[in-house]
DNA sequence: CTCTCGCGCAACCAAGTGGTTGCGCATTGA
DNA sequence: TCAATGCGCAACCACTTGGTTGCGCGAGAG
């Protein structure tokens, strides 16, 4: 899991990592089944268990999940809250830039006013 | 602007947008100026004003942006709908695999209730 | 009318991504 | 003990991405 200097949870790896449908499925199968390994998730997609295990890295390096060595197992359990973390981050965003662009919305009609 | 067969903006093409950060910062400085062309963007940016205008296409297909032709400039302008209609979608995500996740809780309690 | 400026298109390139196969190692169950 | 199972690592592949340069065209300014 990958970090920022100031120990903030990185936004951008967990956009990237939502931005592929098979790692938004591997998630939902996680959130159904309440963990699975990589060789259970392989079997209900349509890709091999290293494919679904490079999906786990990306997954993991964004914080979304965690990994848990059990054995011969390693066992992996879904975190949403990075994902909550992340919504927060981009609702700041949207209120900034909007704000901005009501501050310039305010301006150009004063110079339509006389 | 890609869109859903049932209408819908799909939320993919918006995470992917706002996973790159040059393309956050022109979304950014879009909302700062309230407008601007893919060459005056590139001048505040370390690459061209063709990787610009690629990267708008990208924030164009996401429904983050509208062109506007002016003469023989074409005027770029922030549309932050798209990004709380995800922020939205994230919501309904995470609602959705949080119940999962707390309903499989309760089922580990009961079993070590006797 | 002509020069300039902004833009779009195309070719090209390096690096990253998503996928595969093959193999070796460790744990475990019979 | 030993065969089977689950995993990690590495090599390799096709395709995408983010970037560049070069060029031509159309609209405006002089």
């Amino acid at each position: 899991m990958t970090r920022t200097a100031d120990g903030e949870q990185a936004p951008e790896d967990v956009l990237v990592a939502l931005a592929d449908p098979i790692r938004r499925e591997v998630l939902a199968m996680l959130a159904r089944s309440g963990g699975a390994t990589s060789t259970s998730l392989a079997a209900g997609l349509p890709v091999t268990r290293q494919a679904v295990a490079k999906h786990l890295a990306v997954l993991d390096r964004a914080g979304l999940v965690r990994a848990h060595r059990a054995g011969r197992e390693v066992r992996y359990e879904a975190d949403l809250q990075p994902l909550k973390q992340t919504m927060r981050w981009m609702d700041a965003l949207a209120t900034q830039w909007e704000h901005r662009l009501d501050a310039i919305k305010e301006l150009a009609e004063e110079d339509t006013r006389p």
